[in-house]
DNA sequence: GACTTATTGCAACTCATTTGCAATAATACC
DNA sequence: GGTATTATTGCAAATGAGTTGCAATAAGTC
């Protein structure tokens, strides 16, 4: 399903914003601050208000996907992905995918808690190759 | 070794809002907010501009552990404890620990990533008893 | 093309956390 | 103990990511 189906599924409209802030996603996971850069890299002056706002009728879609690291400061990324962890470059800040066997941990967790488990966040932090 | 040793090891003084900050992290791990209320229930008055320092001094010194989940908020414990994650409820916010056996998380990760892996976050969520 | 209403941009706001600075108090030294 | 040194505190003000109100604009509909 194209990203304006998705839009117009649940009333909302195709604009230039979203398509442009969707295209910037495109390239990598990035933060409000980088979308911004990345849009004014194009010649693109979009409010940051409309890229928050995008970027929370995008997470309701189901479009992208909001990760905060340990800087609190939210990443947002394409979600049209398998399920996945990253990893976090302690000094550059470089984010990596990782993909683990999930099995392992789903369980894990619920033999040890006496919670109903729903979901988990999980973020590596270390080095990549050049800073180390 | 004392927190008063720990403290003096780096040219640190202890100090009562230190002493009582110290004594109210004992009983759980709290955000800033909590731990304010927690000192005025006890007619203490210390500034929260102390207490965030003085978890910034803590945390430098290993003494407190901090934690971020969803809502951006810090939430701070002490560090003398088994490493260790946690299971947050969606509804009402409680916290409750899980063990895990780490050694498949950081096999796993260090199998399927180019970067030096040094620590991680991980966090569960989902309902408690209560809520379910 | 005109109508309806979602979306945008701007300014102002929120709220956790940080910073500057003068007053205070913990350690070290006598 | 008393004094000097300097870390720490409290208050006010600043910061910065993210949110909200509102009037102007533009997508979708017919
Ligand atoms: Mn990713
Ligand atoms: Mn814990
Ligand atoms: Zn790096
Ligand atoms: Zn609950």
């Amino acid at each position: 399903m194209q990203i304006r189906e998705k839009l117009a599924a649940k009333g909302y409209r195709m604009t230039k914003p979203r398509q442009e802030i969707f295209n910037v996603l495109c390239h990598a996971p990035q933060s409000v601050l980088e979308i911004m850069s990345n849009l004014q890299k194009k010649k693109l002056q979009i409010d940051k208000v409309t890229v928050y706002r995008t970027l929370t009728s995008f997470v309701k879609l189901g479009i992208v996907e909001e990760t905060q690291f340990k800087d609190k400061i939210s990443v947002y990324e394409l979600a049209d992905q398998k399920h996945h962890h990253h990893v976090v470059c302690d000094t550059c800040g470089k984010i990596e995918d990782i993909e683990l066997d999930e099995n392992l941990l789903e369980e894990a967790a619920k033999k040890s808690s006496t919670f109903q488990i729903k979901s988990h966040h999980l973020e590596f932090f270390g080095l990549c190759r050049k800073c180390r």
